[in-house]
DNA sequence: AAATATAATTAGCCAAGCCTAAAATTCTAC
DNA sequence: GTAGAATTTTAGGCTTGGCTAATTATATTT
């Protein structure tokens, strides 16, 4: 656990203040499940940890109306994501990990370090602003810039952007992705599209040196980009698309 | 905890380890008051966790006799402290910490890092054999060289040391024998003591550069030193020194 | 509107690590 | 060899953070 002068919080519990952060952030509400289902523990535990943590003001508990982050939750979860983020460029950059391995590594050492061996880290890599998965690294102060990127899933043929940010919770598909040189600053372009979330086909990089490959809609999913100026542009028109995750669950129902 | 393929341990018990370890080595037997001491816990919690580590043979204990470590401790106990060594190591060297900040950050992260984590920095530090400190580092497989050395306190008059290792838990101190020059590696003489456990004149370096510091017999005592080389040196003649800790509690007992 | 499905909570349990107070054991002195 | 002191263990309790099974609340169908 941190020593940095302010009260410090025990590594789970920063591990579900930043879970219902990102929550908060993609869906627009935490429920106890999708909690759960995050950090793999059972929903009953859950529900257990959040009274806890309502207690503690570090969020807001109506029950069976999910949470949010307080304030000071909020600056919790910050907080712990700077960490995770400075260590796991900390990680590439000085140690040479690669952009797979540095994930589990720093899940664990983010509850470890102290707000010192942080800064220092970060004075080390020059003040980074992103990690080496293209996450925003929140400041010392505790302010993020989370720009909301499209993913490559909704880029029209044709369509031209920039790599900017990846999902860094999977290694395999960090390899993958890394291998395919799909890793952020790169160009990519929508070569071809097939209906109904078929694979979607890239141009990927620039010039003499671009390939093209295939992916599916799943990792189109995850490759979040910038849109460049292209030429012709087509109108947006999101694909077709039907309901999320047929197999497994139902969706979660509206944000709010 | 770490990951890194065998089994992980929690913490608290990397810790009662490495304490049981380090007061085995010293006093030659482990009681559990010491290691409530050293742990800063109350003699009761001592009893309970000792119990759990011999269930799971990490040492031998019979009640009211002590415990010892097994060969499994052992390896624990020594990796653990390899872990700290390293990472102290790392955080002087790398990223420009004082030998009297890295201990208690090191005393969290050791529980944290990953065995390749801390593989990729003794390689990084072209693999460290002693700690900021002048502790040793035990090698990847388990062995350490522990020598034992002299303390400036054993010195006699005119004999000539060099420091080799000092105590690394109080910041404080080191702080204090920084700022006199003592750190390993510099050469002492002892210029004078005053005798029934008086403080004692060191001449500090060599040459012109040299300064003369009075240090007490607390100090000295956490002072390691080899001895070099003395001209005219005196028989082996230890300095009077009374029953330890005297205002504290009562000794040991026999090793054992 | 009732039936069903899903989500969430409650109830009761457990292990790890800590605590204090009381009892037991061992050591030390006389 | 016994009294007193010191050490150690036992007894009983607490918090954290998990679990499963059962129940309750909310959503979705029909
Ligand atoms: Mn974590
Ligand atoms: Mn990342
Ligand atoms: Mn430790
Ligand atoms: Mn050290």
């Amino acid at each position: 656990m941190p020593t940095g002068g302010a009260t410090t919080y025990t590594g789970p519990v920063e591990d579900y203040l930043k879970a219902i952060y990102e929550l908060e952030r993609s869906t627009g509400s935490a429920a106890t499940t999708d909690i759960a289902h995050r950090l793999e523990i059972a929903p009953a535990s859950v529900t257990g940890m959040i009274r806890r943590l309502a207690d503690q003001r570090l969020l807001d508990y109506e029950p069976y109306r999910g949470v949010r982050l307080t304030e000071t939750g909020l600056r919790v979860a910050l907080r712990t994501i700077r960490r995770h983020r400075v260590i796991e460029t900390f990680l590439v950059r000085v140690l040479g990990y690669s952009w797979d391995e540095v994930h589990a590594e720093a899940e664990r050492l983010e509850h470890a370090v102290s707000d010192a061996l942080v800064d220092r880290m970060a004075a080390a890599l020059d003040e980074p602003t992103v990690d080496p998965h293209g996450a925003p690294i929140p400041t010392r102060e505790g302010t993020v810039d989370e720009a909301h990127y499209a993913s490559v899933e909704e880029l029209a043929p044709g369509e031209r952007a920039r790599v900017v940010r990846v999902s860094d919770e999977d290694p395999a598909r960090l390899r993958y992705l890394g291998s395919l040189g799909l890793t952020p600053g790169v160009t990519v372009m929508v070569a071809a599209r097939a209906p109904f979330d078929g694979p979607i086909t890239l141009r990927i990089g620039s010039g003499r040196r671009a390939t093209q490959q295939v992916v599916g809609p799943s990792l189109a999913h995850s490759l979040l980009v910038e849109r460049l100026r292209t030429p012709h542009r087509p109108p947006h028109r999101p694909p077709h698309r039907p309901p999320q995750r047929p197999p497994h669950g139902p969706p979660l129902g509206p944000p709010g």
